[in-house]
Formats: structure tokens, sequence, C-alpha cells
DNA sequence: CTGCCTGTGTGACTTTATCACTGAATCCGG
DNA sequence: CCGGATTCAGTGATAAAGTCACACAGGCAG
């Protein structure tokens, strides 16, 4: 059953015509959702799960751009169902999930009758070009081994001390590339706060370098 | 009278509403039309001129994220208006600019009612995420002398050859720091491609330099 | 066990960022 | 017109990050 909090917003009619037009459907790890220069055929409504929207560069380098959790809107879409271009980045699922898809139609129509629908529309916007914005600093302006260290802790701070992760992964996080990676945990490690294994990250104790700036 | 694409689609009486609802009004360049932390207090329309966006990394250093320009709308300004957070960029005018701004309650009114309207939003919001994709693709993969010639070109292809700007405005720019683009413009000198005097860079024969990859 | 594939480590070198200055051009008040 | 302040630009030294090339290690299939 589709349980998504946008249609909860939604007056009885309404949803009872939406949830009969949405089909839930289940996507296994490493499946890819969409990718580059595909067109877009509904916006999907992120139910479980955890998918992640990377790019690849001229360059032939990756670099993942936010991720989708549940309850989210690949806002990306919209933008793809509106002007009727191709996807420039790709989905990939990373744990189990499940996700349905709002046919053009009745997203249409659901845009037309729902004031609430539009403002989540409109806040899942909002936040997208947020993360965005905020990654732009980041890779501008952030040193590569602050940065690492930063999505190290974040895992860490979701609970997990041992991430299974190779260093090639990493680097797209960051949009590096794998070496300067290497080099950086082989740091991080020397100075006690991970310990490293072949596809595998465990964190020990990790703290801010002390840097001044 | 305040003109743009997107008032042009409405049904009669909602663009005589809506007309009555907006003034337009002029900005000289250099003026900042919101800065970062700031609240929005509505949708700005540009109808003429150009406004750049940027911000400003926690280092200091500034980007310039995208211009607007005629029949522009400053999609970022939705976001703000609906999850009422700040502004995390700041708009500076570049060429004198004339915008209107569509209070909230108008905004919530042509959502409403005009299925054109919202299409216009939805469409603009497409735009600025593929923008900021670009962009981020830009600063995490290439090269900056690449980057700086083709920032010139861009401009020489509007039919400028002689651009008044200081290294300082192309750092930001390109969001690196200024000693970066004197050393690289400097390069460009001694090839010829490029004329430097203080505040100026005069286009002579630029093209792409010869890179592998 | 033996290849084979994937993942990791590293040296050498280039490009970019940062820091700390110097000097040149322009502006402005008297 | 002069002198001082301010803004721009150039540059050396050094650190951080990206690139290229290659060695080697772990694990799996035959």
């Amino acid at each position: 059953m589709a349980r998504h909090s946008i249609l909860d917003t939604l007056h009885d009619s309404l949803r009872k015509d939406a949830l009969e037009g949405l089909r839930a459907m289940r996507f296994p790890p490493g499946q890819v959702l969409f990718s580059a220069g595909e067109h877009c055929r509904g916006l999907p409504l992120v139910l479980d799960g955890s998918i992640k929207v990377q790019m690849t560069g001229a360059s032939g380098h990756s670099i993942v751009l936010y991720r989708m959790g549940a309850d989210d809107i690949c806002t990306l879409s919209i933008g793809c169902l509106m002007t009727g271009r191709g996807y420039r980045a790709e989905a990939i699922v990373e744990e189990e999930a499940e996700a349905a898809i709002i046919p053009r139609g009745l997203f249409d129509r659901l845009m037309d009758q729902s004031a609430e629908f539009r403002l989540g529309i409109m806040e899942s916007y909002g936040r997208r070009l947020d993360d965005l914005m905020l990654l732009v600093e980041e890779v501008a302006f952030h040193r590569m081994d602050e940065r690492l260290a930063e999505w190290l802790q974040a895992r860490a701070a979701d609970g997990q001390s041992v991430l299974n992760i190779t260093h090639q992964e990493l680097a797209v996080e960051l949009g590096t590339a794998r070496e300067v990676v290497s080099r950086l945990l082989k740091e991080l490690e020397r100075r006690g706060q991970v310990r490293l294994a072949r596809g595998r990250v465990e964190l020990t104790g990790l703290r801010k370098t002390a840097s001044p700036a």
C-alpha cells in the first residue's frame, strides 16, 4: 500500500483517485531507477529505502548529488517532466527501496486541485535547491580531508561504525579521485582515527582535524 | 508596465488582477536585491536587466551560482517563501534591472487558478536545478584554465571583446582565488590570447587550450 | 593451485590553493 | 598639483589535490 505523507494531505475523494492511479514497486539495491539521457514518465514518490542521485562528468568522474529516503519526492523528475528534456543524472538504489510513480496526468490533476500537494512539491523543490547550493559551496571551498572526515562522521552519527564501502565509492561520494581517498584514509589510519581493510572502513576515534582557518 | 511572459499566459480576468497586484521597480547596478539570511517577501519576476546570484562560503570565498535575465523568475525565492527559511545566497544587480514582486497571496492564487502559470514555475525550477547540477560538475571536475577560457569565450560570443572586470570578480565567477586567476590570465597573455590592463581583459585570439584527455 | 578480477598503496609530477608580500594605478582631499 | 590612501595586479614559497603509471594483495572460479 502506497504510504507517502504528500498523499495524506489530499482530500478524501482525491486521495482515493490518487491511490488508484499508483502502484508501489520494490527495487533491490543496485537497481538503476533512471539514468542520464532517459526521459521521465512521471513523478516518483519514495516510500521507503534509500536512493542516491549522482551524475557523471565528461571526464568520466562521478559525484553523488544527494540522497532520497522515505517520504521524499524525486523533484528532479519534475523538471524533466515539464520540459521534456532527459535526465542529466542517474538514480541508484542503495538500500532496498519502495517507490510509486505518479503519471503525468495525475500529477497535473493533483497540482490543479490540491493546494497542499502544491505546497509539498514546492517545499521539496526548495530543499533540493538548497542541497545543491550547499554541495557547490562544499566542493568549491572545502578541503578534501575535512569533507572525508565529515562524511564518515555523518555515518558514525547514524550509529554505523563499520562501513562496507570501497575507496572508489567514497571518491564518488566526494567527487574526487580514488587515489586521493586512499591517501587521506591512510593518513587517518596513521592517526588512529580509522581502521582499514579491503572494502571496509571502521571508525574508531574520529574527530575534526585540528585546523585553524 | 510589468511585461513578463508568464503573465501573458494568464486568462484575461486573472491577468488583470495580477497586473494590479504588481508594481515594477528599477534597480541600479550594484544594488543588492536580497542577501543571505534575509526572508523572502514574494516571488520576484525579472522584467529586464541582469542579476547575478552568488553565495559566500564559511571560508569567506564566494561563487556565482547563476544569472537571471529578462523574463526570468527567481525560483530560488519560492523555496524560501514556502519553507520560511532565509535565503542562502545573495542577488546583486549587474546591468540596471527592472523587477516586480508577486506577493505570497497572489502567488498562491495564480498557482491555484492557472495551469499555465504552474507550468512556467515548474519549468523555471527545472532549469535552475539543471544549472546547479552543471555547476557542480564543472567545479568538481573541470580544470581552472579551461573554465576561465570558457567563461571569457562565452562573453566573446556575446559580442563583447573588452571586458571591464577585475581578477577578483573573475575569481568569484569561477569560485577560486584571485591569485589563481591572475596567474592563468598572465599565461593566456603570454600566449597572445588576451591583453591585460587594470580592471580590463581584452580578448584577442581565444581558443581552447590544446589539451588531450 | 592458478589465474583473474577487483581493490589498495605509492612514487612522480602537475595543477590549484594559500600565505605573504611587493609594487603599480587610481582616486581624493587639500 | 601633491601626497597619501585604496584598490588591483604580480609573484615566490609552500601545501593540498588531481593525474598517471604501475605494483601488489585478497578473494573467487575453474
